[in-house]
Parts: C-alpha cells; structure tokens; sequence
DNA sequence: CCTTTGACTCACT
DNA sequence: CAGTGAGCCAAAG
C-alpha cells in the first residue's frame, strides 16, 4: 500500500521493487472504473506534488505491465496528454471509453465530477 | 560523471 | 487571459 513518503530513495529499476514507481502503479491500479485521476493529485498524494513528473515517468515504465489502467491518468485540466504512448493515437480514448468515460477533442468530459482523488479516496 | 529530457504544474508577467 | 520561466527528481545518453 502506498503511503505517503518523504524521502524519496527510489532506486527503482525496471522488473524490480521500488517505492516511487510502486506506489505510483498501486495507486493507479485502484483507481475505479469510469473514473480518472490525475499526475498532479498522485504526486501529492506521494508527498509531493511538483513531482508530477515522475508520475508520468512511472506511467512511461508501467507500459510493461498489465493491469496498470494508465489511460485513467491524465494531465490536470482533463486532456489525454500521454494518448501519444499507447500505440495509437486513439487507443487511449478508446481505453477510457470502455470505462465509460466521455472523451472528446482528447479531453474527459464531466473531468471534475468523475475524478478521482487518491488523497481522499485513500485518506491516510 | 555531467547533461538532457520528460505522459506536469504553478507563479509570475 | 495567454505566454514564459522555474521547480521538481529520476533515468537515459
């Protein structure tokens, strides 16, 4: 479970067990379906949120991995900032539509009613 | 080892 | 209100 760390030794490498990438992927994975989060509110949750980089390090990593809804993270205002990543420039709207999740112009729509926030939603 | 870059965000102009 | 710069930190070159 991810917990809110302030100090951030990472080390993580590729197929091994890390803290940053491995709560960014644990919460990812709990994010619920038909809902969306953002870098931003992962990278707060993990302490920091100007780290909202790392967040999409992480995603780029989480690519090898399977249930990792990647499509379910995107950029603070709602767009698909990573749809780029997916293999194809739809795949990712594709993804979230099979949420349930309306897209439109590379932008969730009813963004602020089905976000989801890991702060809260996983309230330490 | 030092430099560059990246699926971001905020503050200031 | 749009554009720009700075901050963040780890990985890849």
């Amino acid at each position: 479970m991810a917990k809110i760390r302030k100090t951030f030794t990472v080390r993580l490498m590729p197929g091994k067990t890390g803290s940053f990438f491995n709560d960014v992927w644990d919460v990812v994975r709990q994010v619920p379906r038909g809902r969306v989060t953002t870098y931003g509110a992962i990278a707060q949750y993990l302490g920091t949120r100007m780290s909202a980089r790392m967040v999409g390090w992480a995603m780029n990593a989480a690519h090898v991995l399977p249930d990792v809804p990647a499509q379910r993270v995107v950029n603070r205002n709602g767009m698909l900032s990573g749809k780029a990543h997916f293999g194809t420039p739809t795949r990712m709207q594709e993804l979230l539509e099979a949420d349930g999740v309306v897209v439109k112009n590379n932008q969730v729509q009813n963004f602020k009613i089905i976000f989801w926030n890991p702060t809260v939603e996983l309230a330490l």
